[in-house]
Parts: structure tokens; C-alpha cells; sequence
DNA sequence: AAGCTACGCAACCGCCGCTCC
DNA sequence: TGGAGCGGCGGTTGCGTAGCT
């Protein structure tokens, strides 16, 4: 048997939402808070499960949504976020203010799946669909299955890692440019994704007015794929010298690993870790300071699970800065 | 104008992990 | 330690509507 209903379901109204019903939940939660989701619909007079009112509050009703078309900048976020994340709409949604998750899963769905499709990109391996079908291949020939959450943790880490050495070494050459930052063209499939767009000849208006190029994004990943060449740096060799990369598992070489800790990989902590890499990678110096304050107060108590993944994060910070190269400037 | 189809999005459903007892 | 209750998440559904014939 499954388990209970989440609420006495007899008599309770589904579908849409009326302009009343709407009145009463935000009137009530405006009042008293939402409190429990499960005893609010009784006590906001709704014949409503409150599973329902949540979700309604959560997607429509809340006063802090922004609601219609989605940015360029927003889709380039989307887009760079679940190539490294996947299906993490809630986690996503974290980095795009104002946003919900049901409303980006639904504008993934509908619109930039399919453009990718139609570019001939596999929106779940974010490669050409070729290259995709090839992995596929090889993967279910040597009895494998889908990429483990293991590996997935571990591409974002690396990801991570890669991008703060890359940008370290720009900013050592001089070469790390508001362009790299303002162009808004940081990867090669957003790129050819933004070039198919309507709305890139705005965008390259938008970039000549700011006095830079708009293939900004292209010369910078080829100067960035020319410096690693002579350098014959590989991924990684950086974060073994930085001390954050050594063995085993997503967290490995970190001052504190939870799985070396016996910690579980539950999905709070997954989220978290998941949602300060992300901040690990942005290049804004502000939101990089408050993530390395909040993980470093987290991490001095050790008050919750939640350190751990802000450790992580921390630690992160920490390498680059023993390496003198440290990516905040605090 | 009517019928059909495709699309977009709000809402639902089932599952999972956390907390509390 | 295990079960119940709850909130939250991601996948899916289905209704309303725009566009086409």
C-alpha cells in the first residue's frame, strides 16, 4: 500500500484558481504567514488541498516574481546551469532572481529545448547529438548506465575548478576583460544559440554602445584554448598544485569530505553543494564575498549539515588563496 | 465562421528526504 | 530505530488559446 494521501481529498476543489480563492490565501498569508501548509486552507477558509496552496503561492501569488518574456542574460543562465546541473530546476532557479522553478522548467521545456534541438544539440548532454549518440553507445556497451550522481558532481567540480584557473590565468596575462564579463556570450553553445536568435542583433548593439566586440565571448575562449596549449596545462593539474583535488569522490581533497565522514548523500546537502559551487563559479565579486562570509561563519560553528557543503565552498576559496590566487577580492 | 492542431503554462501527482516523536 | 507527517522537487497532464486550413 501506498502511503496516505497527503490530505482528506472529498470534497476539495482542484483546477484553477478563482480571483477569490486567490484573495483569501494571499490576504491570509499576508496576516499570519503560511505557518502549516496543511492546516492553512481550513484556517484561510479555502477548499483547497494545502499542498495546492503552496504550490499557487509559491508559482503565482507571491509578490516577489517576475513574470513574463526571459532575457537573453536569464537563458544564457539556464542554459550554462543545466548543462553543468540537469533537470535541477530548484536549484536553478536559486540564480535567477525572481524566478520560479516551475516557470523555468516550463520555458526550458517549451522554448530552449527545442532550440537546442533544432541546432542539432542534445539538450541532456548539452553535445552535439551526434557525439551524444556515441556515448550512449559507448556507455550501455560496457554495461554502465547513466552517468552516476558520483561523476555528475565530480563534472561540476572539475567544471568549477577549471574556470577559476582559466580565469586566473587571464587575469595574471591581463587579459581578463570586462568583455569577458559584459559579453554575455561565456560559451560556445550559447553562443551559436544566441547567434540563431532574434534578438542578437540588439544584443550586439547593446555591446558596441559598451565599446566591445560582440564576438567578445569567442576570443576569449580562444585565447583561454591557445594559453592552456602552450601551457600544456590539463584540467586539474592546476587543482592538484591548489590542493583541492587528490582522491575520491565529488569532495575529494577537501579539508572536510562528508563522505569521507560518513555523511549521507541526501539531498540537502547534494542542493547545497551544488548551489555554492555555482556561486564558487560566478564571477560576481559581490555574491562571492557574501558565499565565502556565510560558508566561513558555517563552517567556525559546524552548526548543521549544511556546513558541510559550505565548507566545500570555502575550501574552494581557500586553495585558490594559498595558490596566491585568490579568486575574491575581499 | 467553424473545426482542427499545436503550443504554453498552471496545476496536479507521486516520490523523496527531513524532522519529530 | 523506525514510522508518520510534512514540505519540497521534478515529471506529467490537461485546459485555454493562438494560428492555420
Amino acid at each position: 500500500m501506498g502511503r496516505a494521501p497527503c490530505c482528506e481529498k472529498v470534497g476539495l476543489k482542484k483546477g484553477p484558481w478563482t480571483p477569490e480563492e486567490d484573495q483569501k490565501l494571499v490576504a491570509y498569508i499576508q496576516e499570519h504567514g503560511h505557518g502549516s501548509w496543511r492546516a492553512l486552507p481550513q484556517k484561510a477558509g479555502l477548499l483547497r488541498c494545502g499542498k495546492s496552496c503552496r504550490l499557487r503561492w509559491a508559482n503565482y501569488l507571491r509578490p516577489d516574481i517576475k513574470r513574463g518574456k526571459f532575457s537573453a542574460q536569464e537563458e544564457q543562465t539556464i542554459i550554462q546551469l543545466h548543462a553543468l546541473l540537469g533537470n535541477r530546476w530548484s536549484t536553478i532557479a536559486t540564480h535567477l532572481p525572481k524566478r520560479t522553478d516551475n516557470e523555468i522548467k516550463n520555458y526550458w521545456n517549451t522554448h530552449l529545448k527545442k532550440r537546442l534541438l533544432q541546432m542539432g544539440i542534445d539538450p541532456v548532454t548539452h553535445k552535439p547529438k551526434s557525439e551524444s549518440i556515441m556515448a550512449v553507445g559507448r556507455q550501455s556497451s560496457n554495461g554502465s548506465s547513466n552517468l552516476s550522481h558520483m561523476a555528475q558532481w565530480e563534472s561540476a567540480r572539475l567544471e568549477a575548478e577549471s574556470r577559476l584557473a582559466r580565469e586566473s590565468k587571464l587575469r595574471a596575462k591581463g587579459l581578463w576583460s570586462a568583455s569577458m564579463r559584459n559579453a554575455n556570450v561565456s560559451s560556445d553553445i550559447f553562443s551559436r544559440l544566441r547567434s540563431d536568435s532574434q534578438g542578437f542583433d540588439s544584443d550586439k548593439e547593446e555591446l558596441k554602445t559598451r565599446g566591445l566586440n560582440s564576438t567578445g565571448g569567442f576570443e576569449c575562449m580562444k585565447i583561454t584554448q591557445k594559453w592552456d596549449k602552450s601551457q600544456d596545462l590539463r584540467l586539474g593539474a592546476k587543482s592538484d598544485q591548489c590542493n583541492s583535488s587528490a582522491l575520491g569522490g565529488p569532495f575529494r581533497g577537501y579539508k572536510y569530505n562528508p563522505l569521507e565522514n560518513g555523511q549521507s548523500e541526501n539531498r540537502a546537502s547534494k542542493t547545497s553543494y551544488v548551489s555554492l559551487l555555482q556561486q564558487a563559479m560566478c564571477p560576481s565579486a559581490q555574491g562571492s564575498k557574501i558565499l565565502y562570509n556565510e560558508a566561513k561563519k558555517l563552517v567556525e560553528n559546524q552548526k548543521n549539515r549544511q556546513a558541510n557543503a559550505a565548507a566545500t565552498a570555502y575550501n574552494v576559496h581557500q586553495s585558490h588563496e594559498n595558490c596566491g590566487e585568490s579568486k575574491y577580492n575581499l
